[in-house]
DNA sequence: TTCTAGTTTATAACGATTCTAAAAAAGTGT
DNA sequence: ACACTTTTTTAGAATCGTTATAAACTAGAA
């Protein structure tokens, strides 16, 4: 299994469970939005296999410290993650609630001109909400 | 009461508790963030007077509607409002758990090269992270 | 004053997330 | 393979922000 080497190297044990959820997340030709409920059915349809909701929670977040996943920072009652880890941004449909990659390249580069003492940038994320 | 006309222009009656969050919201030399808990306390102390938490949520929520508060798209378990409707971008401090606004005078112009089918743009906001 | 629609209220309901404590599994050494 | 320790999983309970409910109240209009 080509995840048990990564998932050892962050620390975390290569677990039956977190192998099928590294399956699901990972083993997709393209990165894709989600919350953990979608997760939570996708594990269900895609394996068969029933993965207790406090798991999926706790892989979720072991996996966001670890760097392999990301939270969209967006107002709703569900926390959206997202496995395209790499920098980018993102359109917000507001009607149809949906959630669109907008690449680095695809948006000027962007220069911030205030400075915060004692502090650092560790992200800058756009979010550009969209209407008919 | 100079709240009482604009209330009244957006279709909302002025009630007492609807002039008491407005005191309390826009009665301030500087704008600032806040969540409901936050404003429902300032409420308690400030005018030393209790409005019903789902008064409150109610209010900010038409107030919102109006355009008189904006929510601020960040992960939390809580939703973040601010008094400050004007477009504006915001820094997150990770530690502190603080928001610092962000003018858009003080970040270079925001180029979106992506267009999406039947949509426009209605918001574009940034997010910095800080970190120490 | 009387009527009606809009508003407030306390409380219940809801739903996402986190906590708990016990059972199961993984890793380590023998 | 076995015993032992630590981590992980699990179901269910608990928590907490937010929304719904239904009754009491209030503003505005006739």
């Amino acid at each position: 299994m080509k995840y048990i080497e990564k998932l050892r190297n962050s620390g975390l044990r290569p677990t039956k469970q977190r192998l099928q959820i590294c399956e699901v997340l990972f083993d997709t030709e393209k990165t894709f939005h989600f919350t953990i409920n979608d997760l939570a059915n996708k594990i269900k349809k895609q394996l068969n296999n029933k993965i207790s909701l406090a798991t999926v929670y706790n892989t979720v977040h072991a996996f966001e410290k670890k760097g392999y996943l990301k939270q969209i920072p967006i107002n709703s009652n569900q926390t959206y993650f997202d496995t395209n880890v790499s920098d980018h941004h993102h359109f917000y449909d507001l009607k149809d609630e949906k959630l669109i990659d907008l690449e680095t390249s695809e948006v000027g580069p962007i220069k911030i001109l205030k400075q915060i003492d004692g502090k650092k940038i560790k992200s800058v994320e756009v979010l550009v909400k969209l209407e008919d």
